[in-house]
DNA sequence: AGCAGCTTTTAGACACGCCTAAAAATATCA
DNA sequence: TGATATTTTTAGGCGTGTCTAAAAGCTGCT
């Protein structure tokens, strides 16, 4: 039995390991858990020693097929229990992510299941990550980055991969949430920034870091 | 910020101290806790440290006003939860209370309101137990127990004082549940057992372990 | 190749909460 | 009261996960 701590690291190399699961690197885990790269040092070498990531000295680190495992059950519950704060609690969507942390570490075989249930099996979480089923299984959806849109383009806004509460409430300022709108009008080159209208009614100009953070699908 | 084993603490020490807030031995949190009594003896004098609890060597533990009303946030916070476990995800009276030990350590000023208004304000958990309100306070039913009822005596089931799979489900299997009638039949003064008739269609006998963790109440 | 600068690891320490074993204090009872 | 039993505390140690400081290893540039 893992405890928190393990979970929390586990994550974090999922995380940083992207899709194509990259080794990851001791700093990027330290700065991902705000910890110093020593103590991850040292628990890389202890979760090594449990089979749940493979390490080698200066060289990065990366799940084992059981570390994975556990790092999606914990992905599961944090999404399952943001979108119960959301849906029942009636959370804005800013203000989840903690609370989600910390009731990601639950643990109870049949509870998750009940709570997949009572939510009526989501696939997606408030802030449109898919929701991996009990064996760990992602509907990957191909999707795009507003950044990666040409001028005159329209795609509907389907997630983001920043759940800060700035970012988020930035989105809820100017009215953008998961199904709007977006069609780039303009994209400027000299600082990648792009201009776009929102819901075919409001205009404004998105900085590259926003654009890039904005997961959108271009069919409808 | 607490920990949650400070909370388990001052919990348990709640627990025991009773109505009367009589001092708690360090043997009986140790039992309690599933510790040993040294464990208890550091902890008492760190807690202590800390404003949490009196505690003078050899003359027990009691809780500060400051210790007190954590341990009713962490109680509200578990009763709370009890509710949410049963009432929304459907799960058995007998089945909540392990994770609901794991809930009661979520630390979120908002979480436990929205989830309090989610459920309708309850005023007590699935074993009756009454939930204090924001401030701490409870609502604290005068009630008997059903060992302290004569022959010929009605009354109604209102809460249990013993959380355990094994109780819960004893009563499950005979039936019994909160707002059952619970009518005495006779007294063996022998070994204090009890004859008794349940919602005036079956009969059985109870021992005075059983008798003495049913809450009733004699109005109907 | 060699050096500078960054990254990573090691070494040693610490807080927390737990343990065992032994000592000290208290309670009990003849 | 004095001996014995029980409770409680102290002493010393351990595992987890963290830290700082320093050493070791890599990388990139001239």
């Amino acid at each position: 039995m893992q405890t928190s701590t393990t979970e929390d690291y586990l994550k974090a190399i999922f995380k940083l390991s992207g899709p194509l699961k990259k080794g990851v690197s001791t700093n990027s885990i330290s700065e991902e858990l705000l910890t110093k790269a020593s103590s991850v040092s040292d628990m890389v070498k202890k979760l090594s020693d449990r089979g749940l990531v493979h390490y080698v000295k200066y060289q990065g680190t990366t799940l084992t097929k059981e570390g994975e495992k556990i790092a999606l059950k914990v992905i599961r519950k944090h999404r399952l229990w943001e979108v119960f704060l959301v849906e029942k609690l009636k959370f804005g969507w800013d203000e989840i992510h903690e609370i989600a942390e910390q009731l990601e570490h639950i643990r109870s075989p049949k509870l998750i299941d009940k709570l997949d249930a009572h939510l009526g099996f989501p696939k997606n979480d408030p802030h449109g990550d898919p929701i991996p089923d009990k064996n760990g299984l992602f509907t990957n959806q191909v999707d795009f980055k507003l950044n990666q849109l040409k001028t005159g383009e329209k795609a509907i806004l389907i997630g983001v991969s920043e759940d800060s509460k700035d970012f988020l409430n930035f989105l809820d300022k100017i009215g953008l949430k998961l199904g709007s709108t977006i069609e780039v009008l303009d994209y400027f080159s000299f600082d990648k920034s792009i201009k776009v209208i929102i819901n075919d009614n409001s205009t404004l100009t998105f900085s590259e870091l926003v654009a890039k953070n904005l997961n959108i699908s271009k069919e409808n």
